[in-house]
DNA sequence: TTTTCATGTAATAATAATAGTTACGAATAG
DNA sequence: CTATTCGTAACTATTATTATTACATGAAAA
């Protein structure tokens, strides 16, 4: 299975991308992402499968935001990527054998599974709305502490 | 931080230690956990800093450990082992900069320390003692099935 | 229609994290 | 003194991810 680095740059990508009224390029979001424009259209073309986000080839192409913003959670983002592995352990079922692993990996993916279901459950109650308001928030304190410092 | 992969091999390490009255070689260990003994001193030598084993060296020595298995807790371990990382994602707390990332870095790291908090709990409740007794549960079990079979 | 811009995608290289190996030193039992 | 076993450094191998290169395809503009 595929990493987890990810869902937090496509939510940053998907955030810039509903800022503008224009489709954004690979490049712009590359730019954006402190990456590169063939591994933004490698994330993007996921997205895109699972209706999230469009695309246009050729002159004035580029990404767009398919959905909105109330109407996608951080959960759908991370199913749109294939739900990755969010732990860092590899899939602790092998070596069906030794009783003693056995034990050990059945206390282990119980808790695990619940950890990762509190944490799914989690994500589905953040859409990009509430990340877009939290943004504007943050803007509007930032320009006043700049017009508090002169 | 170091990878995770290694909690299940100690707990794996530490029942076939618990089950036997003399110290445990490297080389022992390794073989049980498919591994190498220069990889087993290693983590090792990390839980004997915490007290969790001892080890002593030359003829007849080997690893033994040091605390009572109801004493033991997963999350002793997990705590031995330098807290690892849990979780798929490198911090996210970097590039301060671009307020529409900090928006979203605050609503994933928010999402995802509540997560690993609930799942440290979980390891506080399961001690070594929980597990060997699910060990001895399927062992019996096992041999009842043989037994059935002829 | 030709040029330019942009995505689509395969193939390859670079990077980084982890695990495995080799080699040798130090301690301890017999 | 010898065999055994941990302690550790240095190096290699493996694997996963990311980055890059190269070129094909499609669409708008000149």
């Amino acid at each position: 299975m595929k990493r987890n680095s990810r869902l937090s740059a496509v939510l940053h990508a998907l955030l810039h991308m509903a800022e503008r009224d224009r489709p954004m390029t690979s490049e712009e979001l590359a730019t954006c992402l402190h990456t590169n424009p063939v591994v933004v259209r490698r994330t993007m073309a996921g997205l895109r499968e699972t209706g999230l986000v469009t695309s246009v080839r050729g002159h004035g192409g580029g990404w767009t935001l398919a959905r909105a913003l109330e109407d996608v959670s951080m959960r759908d983002i991370y199913a749109a990527l294939g739900e990755p592995m969010l732990f860092q352990m590899g899939n602790v079922s092998e070596s069906p054998g030794c009783l003693v692993e056995q034990a050990v990996n059945h206390a282990l993916d119980d808790a695990f599974r619940d950890a990762e279901a509190m944490l799914i459950a989690r994500l589905g109650e953040v859409t990009l709305a509430t990340l877009a308001d939290d943004f504007k928030r943050r803007f509007a304190e930032h320009r006043a502490t700049l017009k508090q410092l002169g």
